[in-house]
RNA sequence: GGUCUGGUAGUUCAGUUGGUUAGAAUGCCGCCCUGUCACGGCGGAGGUCGCGAGUUCGAGUCUCGUCCAGACCGCCA
């Protein structure tokens, strides 16, 4: 037998217990006279000792070659601590070891084994197995582990069935680039791994399926970002017979659930912005509401004086910031460097200071005066003491802007507490939007969105003010999750293909299977899919969702730890009938 | 596709205006240590300064190229 127990068991009351334990050698403090050994699994760490006048010599000889992350065997005796550590959950007692067997060596692990390592990403990630002894990465797969079956209780308690979809499906060239798989069996032709199960679960609908979930991979051979990976996770959910609303409800219901159970927080009932309002008082469709510093709009207060740039602009807005009276020249300096970064891209930066005593020190003390300055702190609902940031220009991009420098400054503020969670639903998104490179409309949520019935005879004489049936969480200032109510009817599919530029041709070859199956008695359905990689790091109050997952892949979409992706025999080509011909790209010899 | 930051001991980093033998901490090895738990003391080993070219009497340091890593923009229906 390898353990009666493990190493965060024992306890003082376990004491005179002759136990066996097992694990990986932590740390080793050899006085000479005495070792102590710190025995470490999963569940915790036993500190073993060894002394001179206790231990049988042998015991003690092997004792003395055992290195850092050896594997070892242990029998013996728990007894009480001399001195005794209240820092650990086993520090009353301690195992006089009898017995000791090396079960495995171990080389030197190239970083240390503890909380604050002292191994960099690429080094963890290289030796990611080792990194996952250490426990934040372990303690976060475990919270990973607790927010999926919170998931799968919840709503499987609700009637939703989890139903697995294929993973070798069709490419579609719509939305995301897909990741292909060759066909051995029919050359030249390729499998693509899915984007999401969309099609899937709504062909579950058909099938009379009417509550689907799934926590599923999806693939997309997109550029990746700390908060992206090329897979990941999704929590998938479909309904039928229902409508917008009877989405919300459930899936605000599963939110406020992993909430309680998962972080203990109390959300009563999630406020709700349009697309619109969103854009408008925090120029983004997935606002962090923690904090305020709305957007003022500032034109009717600032245009029309003598100040041109504000004159010609088609948006005028600012925002107060809390406390940033005081700010310096310097930094006041170093924030409109900011926002003039090509990655903002603002062509300059307004301040406004009211100061303490109620007096107003700007950039644009020539133009405009204290009257003028006061219906701006009004509009943007700066206090004394707070500092009003404007920015000026093209509607879009000064929206953009802004927000970027909203939530810098908050960031800077300290206001995105990680220990806050403010959720909220996004609603009303435009069906579609104008791709100026494509020069086409292409589909904000995807193709199979229903438009609000009432904005139908816009589809075809401004197809871009039609509304859609699609709805996003937002949490912390991140999309955790979108969906929508969907097209059930063949005629309106595809009339959807057409606005969206697919011949009819096109859309038979690639969706025919759908619209074939809306012809056989399709529900009104309609759902949801959550991002799970990110909803997790969210809840933990992390940025970065690399910590959890097990195995991710770096900044370039490659597994450094097994060196993917990798060229292929030739022999493998020919028998997929592939010819490589990209000049970095040669196949193993 | 683009912008920015970084690459120096096993590891994390420092390295001045371009100037003698490239440092610290930690880890590792050896010896010592009668209650350690961030153990302590003494001693020791450990470097192609990512790679290539250039400027220079002289390059870790400056220039160009390249590779790798990270963050961001584009992209992510």
């Amino acid at each position: 037998m390898y353990r009666t127990h493990s190493n965060g068991d024992l306890r003082i009351n376990n004491v005179e217990q002759e136990v066996t334990l097992s694990g990986w050698v932590q740390k080793i403090r050899n006085k000479g006279f005495m070792i102590w050994i710190d025995l470490r699994d999963r569940y915790g760490i036993t500190q073993l000792i060894f002394d001179e006048e206790r231990t049988p010599k042998e015991i003690m000889k092997k004792a003395q070659s055992v290195g850092r992350e050896f594997v070892i065997k242990v029998e013996g005796k728990v007894i009480e601590r001399e001195s005794k550590n209240p820092k650990m959950a086993t520090g009353d007692i301690e195992l006089l070891v009898t017995d000791l067997e090396i079960l495995n060596s171990s080389l030197l692990p190239p970083f240390t084994i503890e909380d604050k390592t002292d191994g960099g990403d690429e080094l963890r990630m290289k030796y990611r197995y080792l990194d996952i002894r250490r426990n934040p990465v372990k303690q976060s797969l475990i919270f990973r582990h607790k927010v999926s079956m919170s998931v799968r209780n919840y709503l499987s308690e609700q009637g939703f069935l989890e139903i697995e979809t294929p993973y070798l499906i069709k490419s579609t060239p719509e939305g995301a680039r897909d990741f292909v798989v060759p066909s051995r069996m029919h050359k030249g032709e390729f499998y693509a791994l899915p984007q999401s199960p969309q099609t899937f679960k709504q062909l579950l609908m058909v099938g009379g399926i009417d509550k689907y979930f799934q926590i599923v991979k999806c693939f997309r051979d997109e550029d990746l970002r700390a908060d992206r990976q090329p897979e990941f996770t999704q929590i998938d959910c479909e309904m039928a017979f229902v409508n917008q609303e009877d989405v919300i409800d459930a899936f605000e219901g599963l939110t406020k659930y992993l909430l309680k159970t998962i972080v203990d927080v109390e959300v009563d009932k999630f406020p709700r912005l349009t697309y619109n309002q969103a854009m408008r008082r925090y120029g983004s469709d997935k606002p962090d509401i923690r904090f305020d510093m709305e957007f003022g709009e500032l034109n009717e207060v600032a245009q029309h004086k003598d100040f041109n740039i504000f004159n010609q602009a088609e948006l005028v807005v600012g925002i107060a910031v809390p406390g940033a009276a005081s700010y310096s020249r310097r930094e006041i300096d170093k924030l409109t460097e900011w926002v003039r970064r090509p990655q903002i891209g603002a062509k300059g930066m307004v301040y406004v200071k009211y100061n303490q005593d109620g007096s107003f020190k700007s950039s644009v003390d020539k133009f405009y005066d204290r009257e003028d300055f006061t219906k701006w702190a009004e509009i943007t609902k700066a206090k004394p003491g707070d500092m009003i940031c404007v920015l000026s220009g093209n509607t879009d991009e000064t929206r953009t802007q802004l927000s970027a420098l909203r939530m810098e400054l908050a960031e800077r503020l300290g206001l995105r507490k990680t220990n806050e969670f403010a959720p909220l639903w996004v609603v009303d998104f435009p069906l579609l939007e104008w791709d100026e490179e494509s020069e086409s409309y292409h589909a904000m949520h995807h193709p199979f969105t229903s438009p609000k019935l009432e904005d139908l005879d816009l589809l075809d004489s401004d197809p871009t003010a039609v509304k859609a049936n699609a709805y996003d969480l937002v949490l912390n200032g991140n999309e955790i999750g979108g969906g929508s109510i969907r097209i059930f009817d063949k005629a309106l599919q595809e009339k959807m293909f057409s606005v969206l530029g697919f011949t009819k041709e096109e859309a038979e070859k690639q969706f025919g299977f759908l619209m074939k199956a809306f012809e056989y008695g399709a529900p009104p359905h309609g759902g949801i899919a959550y991002g799970l990689d990110r909803l997790v790091a969210i809840l933990a109050g992390k940025e970065t969702i690399r910590d959890f997952i097990a195995f991710p892949k770096n900044n370039a979409g490659r597994d450094i730890m097994i060196n993917a992706p990798e060229k292929i025999d030739q022999e493998q080509l020919n028998e997929l009938g592939l010819k490589i011909t990209a000049d970095k790209a040669e196949p193993k010899s």
